[in-house]
DNA sequence: AACATATTTGACACCGGTGTCAATTGAGTT
DNA sequence: AACTCAATTGACACCGGTGTCAAATATGTT
């Protein structure tokens, strides 16, 4: 409780306060006889800044925020990790919101947020990344973010996977094990990345010159009962597909309880995939095939560019391009999926 | 950017600093016609007071940190969701750190993220609310937290369910579905949790008059893949269990995958239960019979908790009892279990 | 040795609020 | 109208740091 302030060094190095604080930020022109004497002082006391009173003088309060809207845990959590791995090696507070993409004051709870918090930028995770308005207000009131997700629209710093790709890739693999009939659970309608993962599936199709069965389309929006209704509709279709792509996990396990409740074995039956690689794929049974998104890295990448570019005076910040960065997913057989055997 | 002061409103409202001060912070003594006057200023500039100055002349950040080591997304999240909500209402910030409860750095970890943070208060999530060393630290350096999990030891306020009778009456449950070999999967040995479960699963047999099948005991970690592994030893075990009773929905899960890797038909076959509730048993198929653990109450709790202790005064705080409140569980009953016939 | 220049250092105001305490104001009494 | 006492208000220091700028010191030159 008893606190070392920097005048308590100050004193006992027999410096000013500023002299310290010189020392403690590692700025030049100090001399190294009296950085040392000061560095002694510290040690001896235990002095450790307070961060309020920095964040206070520098108008910079040294945490950033995560903003989500909880769409499925294992990728929230995930993302969470390899962010808050970032934050700690850049000895940056990680502030937490959650909010309610539904709900209609959403801009004005962030903002009344960002007011009280006084967070120093911003990490937005899907669907909140292409909500436009949001963004709006974000650059109008010169609040630093990065956005995750599917990249869509060039807008501020964004870090995410490519999706078309991984789509591809997929659909590629699910023709190469002769599946000709496949169901498709689109995502999210609103969603940046729904676009992207039906483009990737549709030129799969085209390259191996196969058509795409459009009967053989359900829409999804992300989320587990979703998956499960889409695959109500795809298995009462004649004929039956033979396998079902779900654009994400959550999805593609929805659509594995709608199999299993009605006895459909899998992947004897019915071969079933997704994308992301969310834990619950290993918790099910049987595994579930899928197209791993590097969430830990884009987490970290995510967070790791908003603290540089915190770093950044405004000036150099407006005048630099935007980063953008887009990790590829790798392909991850497990049991969920099994060649087609007319 | 150009915030306003309340040096701003102060001159607006021709009065002193100190007196918006006393509006903003509703203290009492202020004239009614002032604190009009200066109640119009603050909303005519869209005055917000700077979280930063107050936490420094306060010596209160307004923020609190949760500690977490993972356990399982799904458990996580839910606390996660109630503690955010307590917070939002209560005008608190929510700090994330994410620790290692193997790390043997922990404690200086832990004390090093507090020190930089100045958070006001913490939230312990298990196994880290049972860890001895932290609590001794915490105690020491007067910093005040609550525990979520599972009662054991006395020690600070505390928020959690009623473990043992969940278990028991799981148990009481089971048995009344006419199960009587009921292979039970141990939570984590160094875990508090662990030994109610336990327990409940014992005196519901002893109220019940049936001896407890020692042979169909497992240890688990309270993790999938444990699960995985005790179901792997239980069903090897002969006579074979014909239910399948977890100390967590985590496990239980794991059981379930085993199972069906096996090509034993879930419930038909072998029941399965577990205890959290979390969102993975309605997710997998069949759905997993558990007991709700009312989470999101949970970190409701703790976190207003928290938060009522940190408005009073230290000295208060160390003649007063603590908190101590258990929810009680609620059985949900879903496929996976089934009325055992010979 | 005297001077010009570069490097180091410290005094002081300031970031945006709150606590203390004395000064001012208003109400109630005689 | 003068006086007492409580309610209201403001001046000022302070929370723990940082930025500015001028003063002090060190270094290099002739």
């Amino acid at each position: 409780m008893a606190s070392v302030t920097i005048m308590d060094v100050a004193r006992k190095a027999g410096v000013s306060k500023k002299t310290v604080s010189r020392v403690i930020n590692n700025e030049a022109n100090v001399r190294p006889q009296t950085k040392e004497k000061v560095q002694a002082a510290i040690d001896e006391l235990g002095f450790k800044r307070n961060p309020l009173g920095m964040a206070l003088a520098k108008n910079r309060s040294l945490f950033i925020a995560l903003l989500a809207d909880n769409p499925s845990p294992g990728y929230l959590m995930n993302l969470q990790k390899g962010i808050l791995q970032a934050c700690t090696e850049e000895h940056m507070g990680l502030f937490l919101y959650d909010c309610q993409y539904r709900s209609p004051s959403l801009v004005e709870e962030i903002q009344t947020f960002i007011e009280n918090t006084l967070a120093d930028g911003l990490i937005l995770v899907p669907p909140l990344s292409d909500k436009v308005e949001l963004l709006d207000m974000l650059d109008r009131k010169g609040v630093s973010y990065v956005r995750i997700g599917t990249k869509d629209t060039k807008r501020g710093d964004f870090v995410g996977s490519n999706t078309t790709k991984a789509a591809f890739d997929m659909t590629e693999y699910l023709i190469k094990l002769k599946h000709r009939h496949i169901g498709f659970i689109l995502g999210h309608p609103d969603q940046a990345s729904s676009k992207r993962t039906e483009q990737g599936f549709r030129e799969a199709h085209a390259k191996a010159g196969i058509p795409v069965d459009e009967s053989l389309i359900a829409q999804g929006y992300y989320t587990h009962q979703s998956g499960v209704d889409a695959a109500m509709t795809l298995l009462n279709k004649t004929p039956r597909p033979t396998v079902i792509f779900a654009s994400n996990d959550e999805m593609a396990v929805g659509a594995l309880c709608e199999a299993q409740s009605r006895g459909i074995k899998v992947p004897e039956e019915l071969s079933i995939a997704g994308i992301d690689d969310i834990s619950i794929t290993t918790k099910v049974w049987p595994n579930i095939t899928t197209m791993r998104q590097p969430l830990n890295s884009i987490g970290y990448t995510a967070a790791s560019t908003l603290i540089r570019r915190l770093q950044k005076k405004p000036l150099e910040q407006s005048e630099e391009a935007f980063v953008n960065q887009l990790f590829d997913c790798e392909l991850v057989i497990r049991q969920s999926t099994k060649t087609y055997v007319g």
